[in-house]
DNA sequence: AACGCTAATGCGAACCATTTGCAATTGTCA
DNA sequence: TGACAATTGCAAATGGTTCGCATTAGCGTT
């Protein structure tokens, strides 16, 4: 999904809500929307702000909460204390962040979700979220020989 | 291990690193080898001060960062803001937490921990640590061997 | 048993990310 | 255009955790 389709599908989200579009959500909606990272509010606020002077970081949080609660973000909370958000247009995945960098690679594993739908059955309950986050540090040469991926 | 070998092997602990035994520390590792559970540190700041009125919550702190460096207990921060804690002694396990009633079910996957290396290889990594966490919830009939039924 | 050195304590203040109260502002719709 | 409720920025509050500091208290040495 393309930066422009996730801005629209924010502001039908908050439309649909009956909200209003303030000239602050749209700049944050739009730095959301274009966001391929995991940034945090702060650095959400910086970059709105660097747009628009007339963002808070109030409304930052504010507004990410929000669409939090819509389902349209996704908030993480890795091992530092602060929490980061990604768009949640795409399909699910886990994660590995680098210890070294805090970069964050995105994984999915069939057999690891799999596994653990079983794990939870067995113990006599349903998964309603989960989370897999795996912490590591770079191999000095690479691994195995799989084509190698951006992030 | 029993309770009080895990008072003794903490002792051991704060011992070699030539700090002294006060009786604040006392009472805090008593409580701490003793917990089966995961409670947090106000938990177990309450459960000391219940033992000795001496005790405070900053020192329950320093206490508890004191064994976590030392590697004597596990820092686990599930998904409410504190973080909680639990003994170190017993071999790796994932949680499962109930998220009705915040309860804590260990387990462990020796398929998923494979699953989670090579994965993480492949991405060209090591894995230094990982944090596997289910949320659900209890389901109403065991679901192992039920045979489907029809109403 | 008292001594002295320094670690450890309790207290309250500081921290940091996040939330909230409130008065002022601004979309939106009639 | 006017009105009213939603939204904003700001500053203050929150909640978990850490820290500074003056005081207390282990513990190895006399």
């Amino acid at each position: 999904m393309t930066a422009p389709d996730r801005y629209e599908r924010f502001c039908a989200d908050i439309k649909s809500a009956g909200l209003r579009m303030t000239e602050q959500r749209k700049v944050i909606l739009r730095v959301l929307a274009s966001a391929t990272d995991h940034p945090d509010a702060n650095e959400l606020y910086h970059r709105a702000y660097a747009i628009d002077g007339s963002v808070s970081l109030s409304t930052v949080y504010r507004t990410l909460r929000l669409l939090e609660d819509k389902g349209a973000i996704q908030r993480h909370a890795f091992d530092e204390g602060r929490a980061r958000f990604e768009n949640a247009d795409t399909e699910h995945h886990d994660h590995l962040i680098d210890i070294e960098t805090n970069a964050v690679i995105e994984f999915r594993s069939e057999k690891i979700e799999k596994l653990q739908a079983e794990i939870a059955a067995e113990l006599g309950y349903e998964i309603v979220r989960h989370k897999l986050e795996l912490y590591g540090r770079k191999l000095v040469q690479p691994a195995k020989r799989t084509q190698s991926r951006r992030y």
